[in-house]
DNA sequence: GGTAGCATAAAACAAACGTTTAAACAGGGG
DNA sequence: CCCCTGTTTAAACGTTTGTTTTATGCTACC
């Protein structure tokens, strides 16, 4: 064993590796960010991602799993909670819990977290194999719990609408907190507050829960 | 000049190419799909793609604008055809001169006109320089037309609150375009009509609509 | 104190990348 | 007819890509 205790494996290398490659996938993509800016930036050397990770790809998916895995843990705890306090949930509960695990990320002390947060958003739309298969993996249970509560919470919607409309509510998590470059779409636009992750989630919680309540369309 | 028409430039070479980087891109990404891919599928010299757009990236400018433009055309048309009609038009009719623009692309004979909807969600998440600034350019206008007539229907609206509520509906929107591959994120859960934008037009508007009209919260 | 075993280091690998070159080809007007 | 212009072709350019190899350093254990 090296400089770390016994059966740990912590190395600064492997860390600093995985902070610098989730810096970088943020800025520029992942396809579009080589290993040797990487290994460069974190002051490593090339090899380093290939002997620790296997390969570039093997990187990609513990960059995404080392902030992925415990914020979905962290959502299916709070809805836990939640439905031990109360045996029915209100959608705006049921939402606020889904976010505010984001937020609690996003004022993370590795401070990766609140980067992470816009990488998270363009994930959900990367072609990337490794990463789509990540992104079901570690959204599974998200899914299927939450579906189950908003279920509960929404009884007269239909099943594919309720469907839909989380997909929509991804949709508008996702690209709210990819965050500020996108932002400027809408030009001529000075936007506030762009990194204020407590206010966007006071925001996002009364839009989609406006959303997901909406009267069911009759068709 | 060649087989074709003088002063058009019009070529089968130019089109073919733009289809298969168009199809490919929703497939493999931008970055991640390299000219010979292209090439090789359109069965077009390597050569051609730097001959007529100059580089990688001017073709990626020409694959967004060729599709991007002409929508966006339509959404101000639209809004215009509407504003014509009534003095104040309704956040439900706003919203659905916006989306009907891109049904209707859907259904386009060129047939490119759907696989460019699922192009189009990714991207809005796009790192790469020449594809946002080709956003923000193309987005321009409708993103100032749109955010006038939304605020001319919501007048008890904070222009702040507006803003950020406009892009949790481009989220939602080009989240749901973006479409089936990411659908199955939420497992475990089959999506009928995937693929039928008309009904998706009709959920996406009544679930925006509620959303952007929700009451405004007490900060 | 030597010997495992893990981690780092520098160098090389073949393959793929976007781009450029220079030659061949096509058709229309002088 | 030949030249001119716009297009296509094949080949090569120099980089950069992810990965592998080989050698060296270091620590813990017997």
């Amino acid at each position: 064993m090296a400089a770390e205790v016994a059966g740990g494996g912590s190395h600064v290398t492997k860390q600093r590796i995985l902070d610098v490659a989730e810096r970088l996938f943020v800025e520029r993509g992942f396809s579009s960010t080589s290993l040797r800016m990487i290994t460069t930036d974190a002051e490593v050397n090339l090899a380093a991602v290939n002997y620790h990770f296997g390969s570039k790809e093997g990187m990609i998916e513990e960059v995404l799993k080392r902030r992925l895995a415990p914020l979905n843990r962290e959502r299916v705890v709070a809805l836990d909670a939640l439905e031990a306090l109360s045996v029915a949930p209100t959608v705006q509960e049921i939402l606020k819990a889904y976010i505010s695990a984001a937020v609690k990320l996003s004022r993370d002390p590795a401070a990766g977290g609140f980067l992470f947060l816009r990488l998270l958003g363009r994930a959900f739309t990367e072609p990337n194999e490794i990463v789509k298969r990540q992104m079901q993996q570690q959204y599974d249970e998200v899914a299927r719990r939450y579906r189950r509560a908003f279920a509960k919470a929404l009884p007269q919607l239909p099943e594919q609408e309720l469907i839909w409309r989380m997909h929509f509510m991804f949709g508008a998590i996702a690209y709210a907190m990819a965050g500020s470059d996108i932002m400027q779409i809408v030009a001529s636009c000075e936007l506030k507050d762009v990194n204020d992750f407590n206010a966007l989630s006071e925001r996002l919680v009364h839009f989609l829960s406006a959303g997901l309540q909406a009267p069911v369309p009759t068709v």
